[in-house]
RNA sequence: GCGGAUGUGGCGUAAUUGGUAGCCGCGCCAGACUUAGGAUCUGGUGCCGCGAGGCGUGGGGGUUCGAGUCCCUUCAUCCGCACCA
């Protein structure tokens, strides 16, 4: 019988929904192991052959852990709130929720054709309002909480509420935007509208006025992991500033935990490195400089009606300029001090004779976007405003710039500048022909700054003669004492912005009151989203929820990470209608052990869901910090695709993409010259009607190597059978007609004339996208080869870490592998299997095989596993082994892998229960002793030889073994061993 | 600029972690079977050389009896962050 993969896959992916194999309970004496994948945004487009890589590893290894004795949750759903499906609603009309579920349809179809071993009764939709309920939930959490920096965790808002009514707010240590202090008295006067404000200030999730990413394109804002060089992540739009009252969550109060979390997880250190670099912590001292003569400069009296104290008296009030630095050891080499533009004491510093050219450099600096800002950060740009402050210790004056090169964000919004320490500054310095001043020995100032933190500090009164790092604990420690500033950390993280201007996403749980911004109620929960005429704004810019009759709540709703930064807890228990998991799953499964996705996500979902699950940790809800445990990224698959030039090859132009509708390799080539092959002119006019362009064949046949990118040498060719037939509509390779289409996926058939008829293609390799045309579905080799055949190819193609190009080239391999094995058991065209004792090679060769698939599982090297499968079928054939003791743990151990045919056959050698329920075999170590001395290496005079030998071998029998072989062994040239001393490992000196 | 990776046959890759470099697969070559081959089976295949032999893990240096693996240096490619004071 032959290996019928269809039918295989059919009965067997039927068995286990039919039986619920892979469901997964809490009641297990077994440990528990979680595997997680990242669960897929479901598009229109279907999967692609880059999404199951990672399902196929985690399937992997949660089938083997299974086999191996730990109770597994693995479970998978759908992120389906996001922009795609409302664009495409926008387009046509039709609900999100109703191409959201078609698309779901459609992805289920294709993953179970995989033989995923998915719990599917878990199933999460973060659509679906049994979910996003908690999600609101979670959101009316995270508003009624505040974060104590005492504690350092968060507290619920009444503990606050009762401090300030006691207190006031002079001794809380919070995360906050307030700046004011108040009394308990003050507090207990204050209005509702006012005490609700103040509150919103220390609230982690917050309204606030602030600067966003608005992207006019899309309509709404966007957070800063979303903005990619000043464009959209999603679409590539323009991205511009824009001041609004957004909802926030104050994501930094977690800054230096997130960080410190890093250092308990087992994660890639680039991921790790990417989240270090957007946390961005820097250590320095914030320091105040006085502004000369404070106030005086001002020029225009603002008489504000709402303020009595301002009575402009000839005393100037004293006004501090603060600013951030991590080097104060130079604050004797401060030559300027710069403030971004949009620094809210810009307008009352500048002098009258500055004022003008200050507001148009303000104005210049608006008015440049993000982009052209990130674009020449080399262009220096700035202005003298005319004002100077105070040197803290030599009371010089130092004057005062404005500079984009400073951003209003980080930080205080203004440096000092120490043009000859700081790269930025120094060029500033030389643009505008400030001074420069030394205080760190060891650069050469003439040529650049001298960032380096080494070096003895000169001119530099008490700091003179220090180390740098002497000098900055010095200076840090005098600034504090003369309370010129204070040491401090910063943070480049920023507040998350968490409202959308869009449709398809959760409602934000919220409505309004005289002003006041309160959330529902948790029993009213979900707050369902409503449907709406349109899905784009309104008229007048409001969003689209704004439609929604009778809506009273917020009308922006969550953005795409909202609901993907707890989903992990919703599978713990996903039918819960009480809870957003009930506390007994959550304590059984704890965190996720094994999460495997891709890299993209980095400073986005698994920087917010790292968050969120701090948060829910300090509410006492989850029991670890860290929510995912190790961490795989996969690499990405990408697409190949075939593009057509047309013309010379110095001088061409891309004309389109070539789509073959089979799984051929196209070679790059060069179709220059005509050559015919008489046999396939032949067959092409045979089989393809349209003779008369045939007129146009240009034909080349290549050896695939001898093509590099050059120009080929023709005359070597004279391999017909590989030839290929360009013409201007296609090109015939191996018996069959290839259609060149063009960007869009249309035949490219005019513009195409007699006299420029030669076309080349070259691959280039990009990331796969329905886009770009170059999507390979999963569903087609599952057709034609088989699940068991894919998931093994996916694995074989390389590290799973790696990003690599989507080739079918090597699948006819892996498939034979499978056949292979088929033919073990049905050498004769029968079912035949032995019960006979294995010999010693058999085992030797099983033993092996088991040991390496271990360790690469383990390790995660699932490539070399395909390999080591191969090596060892391979080695059975030869020995034409069909024998019950060697192929029954084989298909145990085989089973993560191609699970169909283990199943099959495992059923066929008498087994009543899944494979699924098999115990993964131990190896024995004795199996693997080699007898021979493999090859001799002289040192010091004596003879030393490499062996193999058992690990467990002691010393001993290591030497009794040596000297029993030793004469057998051609090196030793007749002479009997002396002496045999056993160094590191396998190598054993024997002295002769 | 800073950070993270990666460089091995024609290609994807492997190497028990310091021990005979190139396992396995693709491709290619030869043969068998076949109406045919994008089927199947057998053998060969790092490079140079008729050969003995020599050379080989991006380049250069070092440690070592021994280096793809460790150290120094340099080059190339990819990815992430980027005027963050």
């Amino acid at each position: 019988m032959e290996y019928n993969f269809k039918t295989i896959e059919q009965d067997w992916q039927k068995y286990w929904a039919d039986n619920k194999t892979f469901k997964a309970e809490e009641k297990s004496n077994k440990p528990k192991y979680y595997v997680l994948d990242m669960f897929p945004y479901p598009s229109g487009a279907g999967l692609h052959v880059g999404h199951p890589l990672g399902y196929i590893a985690s399937d992997i290894y949660a089938r083997y852990k299974r086999l191996k004795g730990f109770n597994v949750l693995h479970p998978m759903g759908y992120d389906s709130f996001g922009l795609p499906a409302e664009q495409y609603a926008i387009q046509t009309g039709q609900h999100p929720a109703i191409t959201t579920q078609q698309n779901i349809a459609r992805y289920r179809e294709q993953l179970d054709k995989i033989g995923f071993s998915f719990d599917w009764d878990r199933e999460v939709r973060t659509s679906n309002p049994d979910y996003y309920k908690w999600t609101q939930w979670i959101f009316i959490q995270l508003f009624n909480s505040w974060y104590n920096t005492n504690t350092n965790k968060a507290e619920k808002i009444e503990t606050l509420v009762a401090e300030f009514a006691k207190n006031g707010n002079a001794q809380v240590k919070a995360c906050t935007s307030q700046e004011t202090i108040f009394s308990a008295t003050e507090w207990n006067a204050f209005s509702e509208k006012e005490q609700q404000d103040i509150l919103m200030n220390y609230r982690l999730t917050y309204l606030s006025e602030a600067w966003v990413n608005w992207c006019p394109a899309l309509g709404t804002v966007l957070a800063n992991d979303e903005v990619k060089d000043g464009v959209s992540e999603r679409g590539g739009h323009p991205v511009e500033r824009k001041l609004m009252k957004q909802w926030s969550m104050r994501i930094t109060a977690y800054a230096q935990r997130l960080l410190d979390g890093l250092e308990t997880i087992d994660w890639t250190e680039s991921i790790k490195e990417a989240q270090r670099n957007w946390i961005g912590r820097s250590v320095g001292t914030s320091l105040k400089f006085k502004v000369q003569g404070g106030l005086k400069h001002r020029n225009f009296l603002v008489i504000s009606s709402e303020s009595n104290t301002n009575d402009f008296s000839e005393e100037p009030e004293d006004v501090y300029i603060e600013v951030f630095t991590t080097r104060p050891d130079t604050i004797f080499g401060v030559s300027f001090v710069t403030l971004a533009p949009e620094h809210e004491l810009v307008n009352e510093l500048t002098t009258n004779e500055y004022k003008q050219a200050v507001d148009e450099y303000v104005l210049y600096a608006k008015n440049r976007s993000e982009r052209e800002r990130q674009a020449d950060v080399k262009k220096i740009t700035g202005q003298f405003t005319g004002a100077y402050v105070v040197h803290p210790f030599t009371n010089e004056p130092i004057p005062v710039w404005i500079g984009d090169y400073v951003l209003a964000g980080y930080g205080t919004g203004a440096v000092m500048a120490v043009s000859a320490h700081d790269t930025r500054d120094y060029a500033f310095a030389k643009y505008f022909n400030l001074p420069i001043k030394e205080v760190v020995a060891g650069g050469d100032l003439e040529k650049e700054a001298y960032d380096a933190k080494e070096g003895k500090l000169v001119n530099s009164d008490f700091l003179n003669g220090l180390e740098v790092k002497e000098a900055i604990k010095k200076a840090i420690a005098i600034i504090e004492e003369k309370s010129l500033g204070k040491g401090k950390t910063n943070f480049r993280l920023r507040d998350a912005v968490f409202g959308r201007q869009r449709y398809w996403g959760e409602p934000i749980p919220v409505y309004f009151e005289n002003g006041i911004a309160k959330v529902l109620s948790e029993d009213k929960l979900p707050l369902v989203l409503p449907e709406v005429d349109k899905y784009l704004p309104t008229e007048d810019g409001e969003p689209p929820l704004a439609r929604a009759k009778d809506w009273t709540f917020e009308t922006t709703t969550m953005p795409g990470w909202a609901g993907s930064s707890w989903y992990f807890y919703r599978y713990m228990n996903s039918q819960n209608k009480n809870e957003f998991a009930s506390q007994q799953s959550i304590n059984y499964w704890q965190d996720v052990d094994l999460y495997i996705g891709g890299s993209e996500h980095a400073t986005g979902h698994l920087l917010y869901s790292r968050f969120w699950n701090k948060f829910l940790f300090d509410l006492g809800l989850v029991p670890k910090e860290e929510p995912f445990k190790k961490l795989i990224n996969q690499g990405m698959i990408l697409g190949t695709s075939e593009k057509i030039y047309r013309g010379n090859y110095n001088s061409s132009q891309l004309v389109g993409k070539l789509f073959c509708e089979k799984d051929i390799y196209m070679p790059g080539f060069f179709a220059k010259n005509i050559y015919y092959s008489a046999k396939n002119i032949e067959f092409a006019k045979a089989n393809y009607t349209k003779i008369d362009e045939l007129e146009h064949l240009s034909v080349l046949n290549v050896p695939i190597q001898n093509v590099k990118n050059s120009v080929l040498d023709i005359s070597k060719i004279d391999d017909y059978q590989n030839s290929i037939f360009a013409t201007k509509y296609g090109f015939w390779y191996k018996n069959e007609f290839h259609i060149y289409k063009g960007i869009n996926g249309e035949p490219v058939i005019d513009n195409i004339s007699e006299t420029d008829k030669n076309f080349y293609t070259f691959q280039e390799v990009e990331k796969m996208s329905k886009s770009k045309w170059n999507v390979e579905s999963p569903d087609d080799i599952c057709d034609k080869f088989g699940a068991d055949t894919l998931r093994l190819y996916e694995m074989f193609l390389g590290p799973l870490e790696l990003s690599k190009p989507w080739n079918t080239n090597g699948i006819t391999g892996v498939h034979g592998f499978l056949k292979k094995l088929w033919r073990l058991f049905y050498a004769s065209g029968e079912f035949v299997v032995s019960n006979d004792e294995p010999t010693k090679a058999e085992l030797k060769t099983l033993h092996k095989t088991i040991k390496k698939i271990v360790e690469d599982i383990e390790r995660f090297s699932f490539n070399t596993s395909v390999s080591n499968f191969m090596i060892c079928v391979n080695e059975l054939t030869d020995a034409k082994c069909n024998k019950r003791a060697i192929l029954e743990p084989l298909l145990i151990t085989l089973a993560p892998y191609a699970p169909h045919i283990a199943e099959e056959l495992w059923k066929q050698l008498g087994n009543k229960e899944s494979i699924t329920f098999a115990t993964f075999p131990a190896f024995n170590e004795s199996y693997l002793v080699d007898d021979t001395i493999n090859y001799p290496v002289s040192f010091n005079g004596k003879t030393r030889f490499m062996l193999e030998l058992a690990a467990t071998m002691t010393a001993k029998e290591i030497e009794d073994h040596v000297m029993a072989l030793a004469d057998t062994q051609k090196y030793l040239e007749g002479k009997t061993p002396k002496k045999v001393i056993i160094v590191p490992k396998k190598i054993v000196n024997i002295v002769v």
